[in-house]
DNA sequence: CATGAATGAGGGTTCATTCAT
DNA sequence: AATGAATGAACCCTCATTCAT
């Protein structure tokens, strides 16, 4: 919608942060925040140094954008999935199927997506943590409503739902790291409904 | 035992070992590996830096030392739970406590312990990754071979004993990485039963 | 000549360059190699540390390149008196006198080349020695046939003219290391004649 | 004669003063002065590092002990053969055999002797140089004296013996290089007699 | 406005030397 | 007297960031 009003000078300003962000994304996932420097990032990208400094103000800033960006953009897709207007055994089926796809076509991101809402998020300073577990909060407040409404219904146990959310996020992480270390053996195909049935055993009413 | 026969000598040599590490631990944990310093190390734990570097080579192997320490501790402890001789529904319950128990015990060195069993430790360069990595199959592999004997004694479904080992290792870490967030707001004792609730729910013949 | 083709630019490296080569041959004479910090380098040749380091990769490579880069020029100028078309005593004449000036001219890089073409150079690790050593063979190679020529136009005796190289060379080096010491004493004008009388003394046809 | 007079301590006192120089001797001469460490030349010795400080208070001072040592040997062996009540020419021949033989018989110190004598010193902060360039004056001025004899005699021409003594310096250390670098190619056979026909083609009374 | 040369703080590591035992 | 653990100054080098062109 708003693009429309974009002047072709800032398209261009805005292939241009694209193009440093995938850069910054391929080297960060390869090697690790603090193995890469500044100009590795603007070489890859192929700006100069001082350029790549004018569109983020330093590393931590250019790292931030990235992890944002990219966690903005996995929050609307599963918001979105989790916000369909369907019974909410193909709502969560949805979100399982959803989640996993993302997994599947964004493999080097997640390593920072997680490094960052979970366990190792030291390697950045404060601030990035916040923003991003703000959003994940969101993420989990409408996934714990989606499941509250199942329990209304009678569709689910008499169960906390927060608890619930916790339960489907630990097995959804748990099975689509496994297939992040060998998309081989843990196929997609296999994980979706095992996480299916597992998660419902444990929480339909009988 | 083997401790009597330590002489003085390296009774001290331990003492002061053991002080290095809690130093690097407090800081590693706070800060992360690239953001400190082997000076920092050295000054809390009130030596000179030369004096470190005669307790460990380098950095990395400083860093390995820690992690690897604790991942054997804890290696041998949840081995331990999972090798009692009794029915496998305590051993998966007690399996569940002791997992907690640790957590709860050990909240500074999770970071460090999730960083590199999971995903994102790009931290340091392979080896520890390898050496970590082996000694979280092993312990799969045992948790494996526990739930196999559950279905073989038709106390589970017949289900792939692998999946419902990610399963439960899925729920236990969701639940324990709330915990770590926020201790008061869910504690060990709410979550302890609903895991296993949850777990058990999945797998149970009925 | 080709030197008008570098824009001001390159014109400026190859300043900044000659002055940081200046400063370090300086230091370098003075303290030796391990005496000499690149920091200490940067300060006299007045450039950050990091601006060194932009020029030469690493401290080694700066002593080797200002080594090698002297080496170099003293070749080509006594290749080129080597090479000349005129009989074999004027050739020789004419390399006594030019190794004198070369050796007044750069008394400063004198220690340095010394230490590595002769003996005591384990200052630095293998890979100078053998660029150096081979460029001082090669040399030594073209003053041999100057011999042998001079041998089988009976201007001088028969003698192996690989041993009249090394005699040639030991008396020059002697007395210009004397010079070096103390130039007053030694001076240019009386040590060029009485090489140059004692080596043809010792190989002439009589 | 004074040993005599030593104690079973000052004699084991010796004896350990030989082992660590020894010990640094090998060091020095594989690695050179600065790739040494005092922990390495206390280990190779078999001794304690501060039992090392008891014995020489710094680097440089068992650097120069050292160096001295052997200096002194050298200038003992050759002021010797100087000092033979024989004809100039035998002396002379005897003067090249023994400093060929010096040569032979201790490769290894030569490099750290030529490292000092001769171009290269600024390995070590001066006082070094000073004493063994006193002691080296003296042999010269002895070699001086007996070209001097030489020139009375009728035996030498009418030549400044100083320059003579340069000359004979330059032609035997030039052919020991070789030998150094080579003593397959070089022996000491062929050299001893070139050196001296050489020399004494050079200074001869015809 | 884009550029990339220049900067220098700060990191990991070594090793000569001291001194309590 | 002999020991060797402990020290910390000083080294080499990297890289985030700035700013003149």
């Amino acid at each position: 919608m708003q693009e429309v009003k974009l002047s072709r000078r800032e398209r261009e300003k805005l292939r241009q942060r694209r193009q440093m962000l995938a850069a910054a994304l391929e080297l960060f996932s390869e090697k690790g925040f603090h193995n890469v420097s500044m100009h590795e990032i603007a070489k890859r990208a192929e700006f100069a140094i001082g350029t790549l400094y004018k569109f983020f103000k330093n590393k931590e800033d250019l790292y931030k954008a990235l992890v944002m960006e990219k966690a903005e953009e996995y929050h609307r897709v599963l918001m979105g999935v989790l916000s369909e207007e369907k019974d909410v055994l193909t709502v969560i089926e949805g979100y399982i199927v959803a989640k996993s796809r993302l997994f599947t076509d964004n493999l080097p991101i997640l390593r920072l997506y997680f490094a960052e809402t979970r366990g190792a998020s030291f390697n950045i300073r404060a601030g990035l943590d916040q923003d991003i577990q703000r959003l994940y909060d969101k993420f989990i407040m409408r996934l714990v409503s989606v499941l509250q409404d199942g329990v209304r219904r009678k569709v689910f146990r008499e169960m906390d739902p927060y608890h619930m959310a916790v339960a489907l996020e630990g097995l959804t992480n748990a099975f689509l790291f496994c297939w992040m270390e060998d998309p081989e053996q843990h196929p997609y195909e296999t994980n979706v409904p095992f996480i299916r049935d597992m998660f419902l055993n444990g929480v339909l009413n009988k």
